[in-house]
DNA sequence: AAAAGGTGCAACCGCCAGGAT
DNA sequence: CATCCTGGCGGTTGCACCTTT
């Protein structure tokens, strides 16, 4: 495939490389390339990162390639319950700023969590025969969703699920869960989510971004510190019996539970 | 066993913003 | 000030793999 080192490591792109550029999947050798030269000189500057490597590629293709698949602290595998759990949270409240999002999911690219909505989310939402963006499809997402997946991940931490259903004798005002900001792993604060978190979990009472927004030590273990005993607005509503606001979604037809965990994050574990 | 259809993911594309010249 | 370059982002596509028929 022609890397053979001779590419001259040039300020400006020579023409016989402009012309030569490699596109499509990356071969185990660029990839050595990519990562031998990023471990000796460092990230950045693409465009001429990549000649100086000897890569017939984009500077943006190196930093697509590095970003997403090379770089030694990015996570691959299923998409745990947990940052299942956040990425319709967080999405509920920024929508498809999938690079935001990411930062809050350490080792998960933007990429990654955008391929998951698309594959995962919006097929429920087909499944449901509605859009990912109505209400309807969000009110599944808050009412029955998210809560079993909260069911979930205590189930599996050890703690007693039950323990969420005791508590749910809450006013029955309370939304759950609201637009809360919340943070998996290291914070990574700008001045715009600081101010976003602050007023989303002060101002509107939101339980779950207060729960989340104790933690702070930055590890995976954010979930079982974090106390969401009084987040339930109800109990967790069965297959089948609809939330108030769900609508004329037709949930046993459609097989919604079945639909969510089929694919989920039992594959492969 | 083979074909058809579905799914998931890596990679590309176009656009935009910000900095450098 | 205008232009160019680079990096970053979200949307989209192509294709390998898996499942179903």
């Amino acid at each position: 495939m022609g890397l053979d080192g001779r590419a001259r490591c040039s300020a400006t792109p020579t023409r016989e490389l402009e012309m030569d550029l490699r596109k499509g999947p990356w071969t185990v050798e660029e990839d050595l390339l990519l990562m031998n030269y990023i471990g000796s000189h460092g990230e950045g500057k693409w465009n001429s990162l990549a000649r100086c490597a000897g890569l017939r590629r984009t500077g943006k293709s190196c930093r697509l390639r590095w970003l997403n698949y090379l770089r030694p602290d990015v996570r691959r595998g299923n998409i745990t319950p947990e940052e299942q759990l956040l990425i319709l949270e967080l999405h509920s409240r920024w929508g498809n700023r999938w690079s935001k999002i990411a930062q809050r999911l350490p080792g998960r690219t933007d990429n990654e969590i955008k391929n998951y909505w698309r594959t995962r989310v919006q097929k429920h939402a087909r499944h449901l025969r509605c859009d990912v963006n109505s209400k309807q499809f969000k009110d599944v997402m808050r009412h029955l969703w998210m809560p079993r997946l909260v069911e979930r991940i205590r189930a599996a931490s050890g703690s007693s699920a039950t323990c969420v259903h005791q508590n749910v004798a809450a006013p029955s005002t309370r939304e759950w869960p609201a637009e809360g900001s919340v943070e998996l792993g290291q914070a990574k604060t700008s001045p715009d989510d600081s101010e976003m978190q602050l007023s989303s979990a002060s101002e509107s009472g939101d339980c779950f971004a207060n729960s989340m927004q104790g933690c702070e030590n930055g590890s995976d273990d954010w979930f079982q510190e974090a106390d969401f005993t009084d987040c339930w607005p109800q109990p967790l509503p069965s297959p089948g019996v609809c939330a108030d606001d769900l609508g004329s979604l037709d949930l046993d037809e459609c097989g919604w539970e079945e639909s969510l965990w089929s694919m989920e994050d039992v594959r492969g574990e």
